[in-house]
DNA sequence: TTGTATGCGTTATCAC
DNA sequence: GTGATAACGCATACAA
């Protein structure tokens, strides 16, 4: 905390530097209550000349609220989670809180909710199993789920995107717009709920136009380098494919990088779609048509929502929690056929 | 910090349901002292029975430390800098400390020396103002910058990557391996230092190979976009170039864009190498060649040095500071006009 | 408007 | 080994 040379100036000091009560200096700091001008100009200069800067523990401990919030992920290393976290982290600034951040495991959520004991955690995906999730809601502490529905019977407040129209919208697109008819799933983690509702939806809009679910033509698609190993099987196996869907962006480039160095043209060939619409997707060749999820948005409501929820005090587990779905955009660009 | 129904159960509570006094649940809690195996059990099964978690405020007030680490960068949403706050943040979770992290902003520095108490900063490349690292310096707060050296007179603990090595060796490969003679340049930020040493080493490599340096051959790589931009300029001025260097790899990726789309091949017509070796690098058609600096070394070091000198407790202000400039490696791939 | 006194939940220093 | 008790630094009734 104070490792420096010069021992750690407290408001008692600042205090008597400005020849006030430390109750007057709390005041000025914290604009509670009123004091004249020039009392408080003599405070402002005493805790300029001193550098005083407050404790955050010994405020923390007297006001009850910690100014931090906890932002609880699964892993950073990806081009959607890093730009997700750019805006939280803002967000969050604007909101006047501090952002703690902690890798999926358990150690690190007890730690955020007891240890450094945040006022409130934003859990986004799969960071958090089932149980965590059933022990935290039982315990009533703020806590907002972010591109994930609560589990079944639990009753916590989520924004989520609408997976299900994005890859609709999208399988439906291959099919009318380019006629193509057997489509594969590059699949995503088991246990990734957008995954999974965008797997479902894949299904879901082949069978409704009549087309068949061949289940060769699901593979996985966790990482880049997955993606391109499963569509290298398709070809070595002759899997009969004429588009192929991923779960997400980072698969679809897999997918098209195994296609180009055997030779197949993209989207001639092989139709290629993925979901996320990260940076990169657009300087691909051919540019990448993809599904784009409000990301910006989802953030900042998601900070909004958190910080409303423990400003509002106590949860009601009474009221209705909010539970968002919110619109994507196709982006069509040349990789699925179309010319721009 | 408690919103929930149930007030917070506090270590008095526990000590109560255990008969015992608080001070010895603290002393389980920390593992200090000796305590007999049974009340020891006794202590631990009241913790669980009552979900009992430690205020962190109040253990970071009596303990005089808050158990987490601050890290102030400048922007979040990059490829390179996603993997590097990952391996930041796990590094942080194995030397048992919170990661709390802040968008370059005084007011987030303030914050994190002193609303909320950090024990100690990482401060990457530009995220902090020399003025600003003056006072820090001056102050004696453990704090240690990464991908910078400190300014000059000024004596921090640094972490840095050896830039210059890294474009000598593209840039000789540029004109020893493939022949090349008239080298652009994309210019990075302004204030970035990792920028001015990269754009540095390109004007003495090509002098030290006697090839003139054509002040309309540097131009911004600030994005992909300013990058493909400023390679389009160069192509509608006619300048003569033969091959591009990016300070960075999105820059290169820009020139590579704007060179696909005015119908020029890469690497036949133009060399392209960038710096980083992001994700998406290899998976570019061509693949980059581009320099990898050990990421998740510097980082790694990064957090352990820290530590280090948090818990050596006072930084001596006369021992010499470390000052490491790590190694790069050269990555060969096709862009350069390598075969792979 | 300003000062005084008390409490926040934990750790640490003593005694026992 | 274990239990009282005094800090830790700040905010806030309450009194002035």
């Amino acid at each position: 905390m104070n490792s420096g040379a010069r021992p750690t100036v407290r408001m008692e000091e600042v205090a008597r530097h400005a020849g006030v009560s430390p109750a007057t200096v709390s005041r000025v700091l914290n604009d509670r209550g009123k004091c004249s001008a020039k009392t408080r100009e003599r405070v402002l200069a005493a805790i300029r000349d001193l550098g005083y800067v407050a404790n955050a523990a010994a405020r923390s401990l007297a006001q009850g609220r910690t100014g931090s919030l906890g932002f609880l992920l699964p892993t950073i290393g990806t081009e959607f989670m890093s730009s997700f976290l750019q805006v939280v982290a803002s967000a969050a600034t604007e909101e006047g809180y501090d952002l703690l951040i902690a890798l999926r495991s358990e150690s690190s959520l007890r730690r955020m909710l007891g240890r450094h004991n945040t006022d409130g955690v934003l859990i986004f995906g799969s960071a958090m199993g089932e149980a965590s999730l059933r022990r935290l809601a039982a315990e009533g502490f703020p806590a907002l789920l972010v591109y994930r529905t609560p589990p079944p019977g639990l009753s916590l407040p989520s924004i989520a995107i609408d997976n299900e129209a994005g890859v609709r919208e999208s399988v439906e697109h291959l099919i009318q717009a380019h006629g193509r008819r057997r489509v594969a799933f590059l699949q995503g983690p088991a246990g990734n709920e957008d995954a999974g509702r965008r797997e479902e939806a894949y299904r879901a809009t082949l069978a409704r136009h009549g087309l068949p679910v061949d289940p060769r033509l699901c593979r996985s698609g966790l990482s880049a380098e997955e993606a391109r190993a499963s569509t290298m099987a398709w070809l070595r196996e002759q899997a009969p494919f004429d588009a192929v869907v991923g779960w997400c962006d980072a698969a679809a480039i897999g997918a098209m990088d195994a296609l180009r160095s055997e030779g197949r043209s993209v989207p001639a060939d092989v139709s290629v779609v993925g979901f996320d619409d990260i940076g990169p997707a657009r300087h691909l060749d051919p540019a990448l048509t993809t599904v784009r999820p409000p990301t910006e948005l989802v953030a900042r409501l998601a900070v909004r929502e958190l910080v409303r929820l423990i400003q509002s005090g106590q949860r009601g587990a009474g009221e209705p929690q909010p539970r968002l779905g919110l619109a994507v955009e196709l982006v069509l660009r040349r990789s699925c056929g179309c010319s721009r």
